[in-house]
DNA sequence: CACTATTCCC
């Protein structure tokens, strides 16, 4: 302690006495303004330390805010600061929430804020809620928002604006809007971040409409909006999908000479590109003068997601820097136009270049794009990485790792994933049950879905999508239809055309056709007529494949894929493009031999199409695509483990049976995945019990 | 001593 309280002679040019208490004007103050940089602001602490400047509380706060805000300043750095300071005044403590709060830790900004009311002798004051509330808003935590509200009513700082326009933030994003606007109302004097709040918030959280309104009622009260409302605008405009606006929007912002920074910019090219315009994007991207990451992944998206992939990779080849968002774009853009394969090579080059590092984002798209082909050797791949990144599951990836595994045919380790998590979101829980529903396990997943109503999760439109989808499967039709009639008067959910279909799907099954009837649906009319083949009602057959050809619905060719040491083979009916396809072909001539002397008898009541000649039809019948996947399966795929197959249609009931009994004759496990549901076949038999 | 609202990839 001695050398700290004892200035060195030789230091100090303003070396100075330690009465510093009362001097707010000292030196070395000015110095720490003007540091450029980490080292210089180093040599002034040491200097102070060794001056004892330090040990003013004053002196050190100032030391600290700037190791804290400066722009080249570290967190780290600036927590070693602060818990040198012996006695940190409020200032300082302020500003440790303050950086905390827009740290990668927000939550450390409340704890800070905990440590501070219990350790320190200060009350927290107007700075410092709007940092803490921010903090609770960065991890969108409703209930840390709502007591900080409560402390800041009590502490009578109720009425202060920043704290309102703290709070509306936080209430948007916990997605409480009633709270937000309850709050906004209450702002006496409404100020231009209060309405930018409001309408930002609205625009992300899907109510652009609303947002929309608010800006012009802004107007109308006479508060002038900036560059930052416009941005929210903006978005706005983008979610709306709607050009017209957008550009309205553009040249309101001309007219008003509202400043035009690179955020505005970006954004407007955002709503260019959203709204499909690539050439209003493509000209104002030309007359950008500076350009950021932003400007280029944004463009970059907007070519990816209109499936322009040749130049959506020249910009990536063109941009500064390519950061993961910029491979993000690119990859979703493919994954989200159906091209998977695709998706995943582009993954692989990633994972292969090293330029940049998957994050969570990444991994959905790319899990995605497996569940969608059925690759699960891919996709246990990226569920390894994860767990070897030590990322954490949010609700994103639960949801894409429990659809992954599902859609690949492997229930149990989705509900491994579903398990292990401590968040659920309305998607995990729903990804969960449309799981359970397509493997067939209808009751697990009406449980499951009764489960989810103990807690405060409400179900949407998708989850009942997915609770009548599991009726259907497992043929429940008074709970189907139960299920049904509550949407609306209970849940407040008005049935779509998805939920139309289901009810299609199950009173067709329980042969209650009569009942069904319906929309203009591809889905439904193909599942109707899937149902009048069944039951031998030909007649009503080619009537609705007359009334599919009228109104130009088309039936998509059938297409088996199977996965093979993470190589995707893909067959179509007949096709011999595989270079394996004439020892494909023989071995099923061998199955369909040895399946024969067991006693099949190829059944032709589920061909669609009525095909004359008896041979042709067993000809066609034999082409199925699933059954070259099936002869593939059992020379390629390890005996120890599962023939596990895609079908992008439905399993037709010759094939159904051919997987039976193969399953028995071959004492193989068969797993295929058709457009509805999972088929487990062992031992002869189906888990769907022939019902499906 | 200071605070709140801002665009891209799921």
């Amino acid at each position: 302690m001695e050398t700290l309280s004892t200035p060195l002679p030789s230091l100090p040019r303003y070396s100075t006495s330690l009465t510093v208490n009362n001097d707010h004007d000292h030196p070395v103050f000015l110095h720490i303004k003007q540091c450029t940089n980490s080292s210089q602001l180093g040599q002034i602490h040491a200097q102070m330390l060794r001056t004892g400047l330090f040990f003013d509380p004053y002196s050190a706060s100032k030391l600290f805010a700037a190791s804290a805000l400066l722009p080249f300043s570290s967190l780290d750095y600036a927590r070693r600061v602060f818990d040198q300071i012996p006695k940190p005044n409020l200032h300082s403590w302020n500003t440790l929430i303050r950086v905390y709060a827009s740290s990668p830790e927000p939550l450390q900004g409340i704890l800070i804020f905990l440590r501070m009311v219990h350790e320190s002798p200060y009350y927290p004051n107007k700075f410092t809620f709007p940092f803490v509330i921010k903090a609770a808003a960065e991890i969108f935590s409703l209930c840390v928002g709502q007591a900080l509200h409560g402390l800041a009513i009590k502490a009578s700082l109720g009425a202060d604006v920043f704290i309102s326009n703290s709070l509306i933030h936080l209430y948007l994003s916990c997605g409480d809007l009633d709270s937000a606007y309850r709050v906004f109302t209450m702002i006496g004097e409404k100020d231009v971040v209060s309405w930018n709040s409001m309408i930002t918030g609205l625009a992300q959280r899907g109510c652009a409409e609303k947002a929309f309104q608010l800006f012009q009622e802004m107007e109308e009260e006479g508060v002038k909006p900036n560059d930052v409302t416009m941005v929210g605008v903006l978005s706005a405009c983008a979610k709306k999908l709607d050009l017209e606006l957008g550009r309205w929007v553009c040249s309101y912002i001309e007219r008003k000479g509202i400043r035009v920074d690179l955020t505005l910019s970006n954004a407007m090219l955002d709503m260019y590109t959203k709204c499909g315009s690539l050439e209003d994007a493509k000209r104002l991207f030309d007359m950008m003068e500076e350009k950021d990451i932003v400007t280029w992944t944004t463009m970059l998206d907007g070519y990816a997601k209109l499936g322009e992939y040749e130049t959506a990779k020249q910009v990536l080849d063109t941009m500064p820097r390519q950061d993961i968002a910029a491979w993000n774009a690119l990859i979703s853009g493919y994954e989200q136009n159906g091209k998977s394969k695709e998706a995943l090579s582009l993954y692989h080059e990633l994972q292969q270049s090293q330029i940049a590092k998957p994050d969570g984002i990444t991994l959905v798209s790319a899990l995605s794009a497996c569940a969608q082909l059925g690759a699960m050797g891919i996709g246990e791949c990226i569920h390894a990485y994860v767990k070897e990144q030590g990322i954490k599951l949010n609700c994103h990836l639960t949801t894409s790792l429990i659809d992954m595994y599902s859609k690949c045919g492997d229930i149990k380790k989705a509900l491994d994933v579903f398990y292990s998590v401590d968040r659920r979101d309305v998607f995990v829980w729903s990804a969960m049950i449309a799981g359970l529903a397509m493997h067939g396990q209808g009751r697990d997943a009406i449980d499951l879905f009764s489960r989810m109503q103990e807690t405060i999760i409400k179900p949407n439109s998708v989850t009942f999508t997915n609770v009548l989808c599991a009726c259907s499967h497992a043929g429940l039709v008074k709970e189907g239809k139960t299920f049904f009639n509550q949407m609306e008067p209970v849940y407040g959910i008005r049935p779509g055309v998805q939920h139309y279909s289901c009810m299609v799907d199950i009173l067709g099954r329980a042969g209650l056709l009569e009942e069904a009837l319906d929309p203009e649906n591809n889905g439904a009319y193909v599942l109707l007529s899937n149902v009048y083949a069944k039951t031998g009602k030909w007649d009503g057959v080619s009537r609705i494949r007359k009334h599919m050809r009228v109104t130009g619905l088309k039936k998509e060719q059938g297409c088996s894929r199977i996965e093979v040491n993470g190589v995707i083979h893909e067959f179509l009916a007949g096709d011999n493009c595989h270079p394996l396809s004439k020892e494909i072909y023989s071995k099923l001539d061998e199955i369909v031999v040895r399946l024969k002397s067991a006693g099949y008898v190829p059944n032709k009541s589920h061909l669609l199409q009525l095909i004359e000649e008896d041979e042709m039809q067993e000809h066609a019948l034999n082409l199925h695509s699933e059954k070259l996947a099936i002869a593939f399966g059992l020379q390629y795929v390890e005996v120890s483990q599962p023939i596990r197959i895609i079908k992008n249609l439905r399993v037709c009931g010759d094939c159904h049976s051919v997987a039976k009994l193969v399953s028995r004759l071959y004492n193989r496990e068969i797993i295929l995945r058709d457009r509805y549901r999972f088929h487990h076949f062992s031992g002869g038999n189906c888990s769907c019990k022939d019902f499906w």
